[in-house]
DNA sequence: GCAGCACATCGACGCGTGTGAAGATAGATG
DNA sequence: CATCTATCTTCACACGCGTCGATGTGCTGC
């Protein structure tokens, strides 16, 4: 599913947008529109090696354990973060290929073409 | 409101997103997060001189046009479309500014320094 | 095996939002 | 002014979604 999801990211301005492929592409930014969502994206991004477990993601916010959960769980679906058991812990790690797919998005034809 | 949107977009992998940037941001998010949207913004973009009036893009869809209406106020809203009235017609504009912040968005680091 | 920690799942609640019907506005035409 | 067209606004409804408390699972260490 998540390989899909970075196969349908032609830019915007391209072509019009499939119905089918919007459905597929609003997936992806469903999972990012959401304040907790993309902070806690950000917060993987940019903690060292890309990748972080739940127990330091939980300090920069006032939600309960299950709703950070909760968010993790969608962006990983979405295709955004991959998921890696350590022992008691989970990492989640950032996946470059889904951040280029977005970044392709909302490239302007001019410059690809 | 619009200008603010376009000024806040440094990379999500820069550095962790403060919850007021994340709130702004998403707001541009929230408006391409929905199938209907995302297809008016690419008929938008990818339609001759990267404008369309509403009378253009009802065809496309299944809708109400009230309902069209009210996802284009809502792209327009989020300072992704700009609108324009001609006579009877509304028109609705691209704004490239927008998109290349978006895109800005999903850069990675080492792409950028 | 048992206790404790890290994380996930479940069930429920309340609010936000996509949708359409009906009515309003504003410009073009005669 | 009367009428038609294009578009927006208002109101109401149903569904989705973010949130939490309680509970479940799986690993670690004693």
């Amino acid at each position: 599913m998540a390989d899909d999801a970075l196969a349908c990211c032609t830019p915007l301005a391209h072509e019009p947008l499939s119905p089918e492929a919007a459905a597929h592409v609003v997936v992806m930014l469903k999972a990012i529109a959401d304040p907790t969502r993309l902070r806690l994206l950000s917060l993987v991004l940019s903690h060292e090696g890309a990748e972080a477990c739940v127990c330091d993601l939980l300090p920069y916010f006032d939600l309960s354990q299950p709703t950070i959960s909760h968010h993790l769980k969608v962006l990983h679906e979405a295709g955004l973060l991959d998921r890696e058991k350590r022992g008691t812990w989970v990492f989640y790690l950032a996946r470059p290929a889904a951040m280029a797919a977005l970044a392709n998005l909302f490239t302007s034809v001019e410059l690809v073409g």
